[in-house]
DNA sequence: CTGTTAGCGCGTTCAA
DNA sequence: TTGAACGCGCTAACAG
């Protein structure tokens, strides 16, 4: 039985005053239609007497639903929400949840456990977004039925996925910075690059790849460029660039992420240098046109938006359809001309 | 009846096929010492077996609660989670929930309906931003004895409320202006202000009354500023600032956010003006302290971190006594000096 | 067409 | 260690 909550009213309490049965009252909210006009006025204004609604957890208990999608996060509240590249896709997915009568439910890691969290959560379907999904993962949503779609996720693997092609995209980000001249460059990597170790398969690893393809393609070695590892933040970007800054003079600062890439601009003019004349900045993601203010930060776009409705879709697909088991979706992306990437002059 | 959905192994499947009850079954997972050594490892080996764990909203319905706050969205989803002040409050409330092993429901309208939202949402407590509570809404929370902590939301009011002082912090706000010897001012509300005609009482309202005590105790007539309602966000801003400069040229633009303070900013430099030293501008909220990047806006600092904790605080503190019913929370404020803001020169 | 009876869903917990 | 009741609403099946 249930703790010391103050006694709700019930369906059966309805069903005693009015005179009428359980099943006729559950008729007056759902299928008005299935009874009488004057059984439906009695019931519904005994209930307004009782002050009684149905109760939505029993509600969906028993119709063995939800009515909610949940968004796991892959680190600490704090930390996730500081990403803006992560707030416009959960944007988008709530908007496709809203259309829908659903709610978001914002799942944090239980314990520090993603796994625990997915035990416990009452969600009809998981959206994730750069989450590495192991084997304990698999196992809870095959033992809870539980759909799930990973975001920037592993390829070539049985989960639905929402990607862009991130070796190509990275490629393209530093062609552009080669095109312009650039030599002396500094590369800001995401945490979960070669360089932290474990991590088999990442976002950060795959665009390496692509900026290594960029490099060689120019006859350039790996090593005439600096690598350093950084968080996604704003603050993150101020920090990584001090330490570049102490250290070398790159006429260019690449950036995995476009929040780095303005705390990286901020630093620099904190210098008393030029961004742009000076050193150049180029970003990722394309923040601006999800509505977040970069003043014309050139960098490389994937659509937030997209990414949150095409995951969004395919899991209400995927709960529609229990069987159905989607292919990957690609999304695009392309390069943003701003005002941050010059020729170089030196 | 549920509907089609592979059916999942339940207690029972595990009673059965262990040998032991369901009443068993339930202590190996949640009273291990309950019973005995061989019965936990049996019956935990067979769960294995069968791929059993408990349904997580079969066991919230049998303890009467969801584990999981509901953050109700005043406006559609694109549009509230556009607001980085909001996110940070609603970041704030999530780390608190996350703390407590609490998931955060972001609750949008349905149907256009915040009642009919409520309504049907399975949380165990409600955080409202900058909400009108409205008969039906607090109907709707009495059926459901469901408690509810608003933000910002009106004052002198039976329900708990966590919020500024917004009437001495917009007095605050353009004492800052008129100190530097602004005359020429314009000031951008946001909605909600006597202008949208209807809302008795608004954030924006409180705020219009601070900034005439300001202009009154400056012997100024609130006639000559220019004011003028806004979205709350970059964009809204930059459209504002268009419309304000091709009317007349403030020495000082007031805005009720530091977003739209930065889209104002924005259009200033487009139109090769220079902020500050041609057009001041003043923010409201002190995003940069909360981590969004705002390149040494002045503004009105208001933490986002409190408002949310506190609220959070509040809220578990009535779901845990159903009794209480705690008193209003304010929250401090303070002018916070950057480099948009300077002496009137002309 | 209107209304009812009975039982389900799944885990928790009281009383034995 | 367990059988039975419980929480609350939904609905198949049936009777008038």
């Amino acid at each position: 039985m249930t703790g010391v909550k103050a006694k709700r009213v019930t369906i059966q309490d309805i069903a005693r005053k009015s005179g009428y049965s359980k099943t006729s009252v559950s008729f007056a909210f759902n299928s008005p239609e299935r009874i009488s006009k004057e059984a439906v006025e009695k019931i519904l204004r005994t209930a307004k007497e009782l002050d009684y609604i149905p109760d939505p957890m029993a509600r969906n208990f028993s119709l063995g639903r939800h009515m909610s999608i949940g968004f796991l996060l892959p680190q600490i509240f704090q930390e996730s929400l500081q990403n803006p590249y992560m707030i416009s896709v959960v944007r988008a997915i709530g908007s496709i949840c809203e259309s829908r009568g659903y709610t978001l439910t914002l799942v944090p890691p239980l314990h520090s456990s993603v796994t625990e969290a997915i035990k416990n959560a009452t969600v009809d379907g998981i959206i994730t977004m750069g989450l590495r999904i192991d084997k304990s993962i698999r196992e809870v949503l095959r033992q809870r039925n539980l759909p799930l779609v990973s975001i920037d996720g592993l390829e070539n693997d049985e989960i639905p996925a929402v990607s862009i092609d991130d070796r190509a995209a990275a490629k393209l980000q530093l062609d552009k910075v080669l095109e312009k001249g650039h030599r002396r460059i500094a590369i800001i990597t995401l945490p979960g690059s070669a360089f932290s170790g474990s991590s088999s398969d990442s976002i950060a690893e795959r665009r390496l790849c692509g900026y290594k393809e960029a490099l060689s393609e120019y006859g350039l070695s790996p090593d005439s460029v600096t690598f350093i590892e950084s968080g996604a933040t704003y603050i993150d970007g101020m920090k990584c660039a001090e330490m570049i800054l102490a250290d070398s003079l790159p006429s260019c600062i690449v950036t995995m992420s476009d929040v780095v890439a303005l705390g990286v601009i901020d630093e620099i003019s904190k210098k008393n240098l030029r961004p742009r004349q000076d050193i150049s900045v180029i970003g990722f993601d394309g923040l601006e046109k999800d509505g977040f203010p970069c003043h014309g930060l050139s960098t490389i776009y994937q659509s937030a938006e997209e990414k949150g409705r095409k995951s969004a879709e395919l899991i209400f697909s995927m709960i529609e359809d229990p069987k159905c088991s989607p292919s990957p979706v690609r999304i695009g992306f392309e390069y943003i001309e701003g005002n941050t990437l010059s020729q170089r002059k030196d």
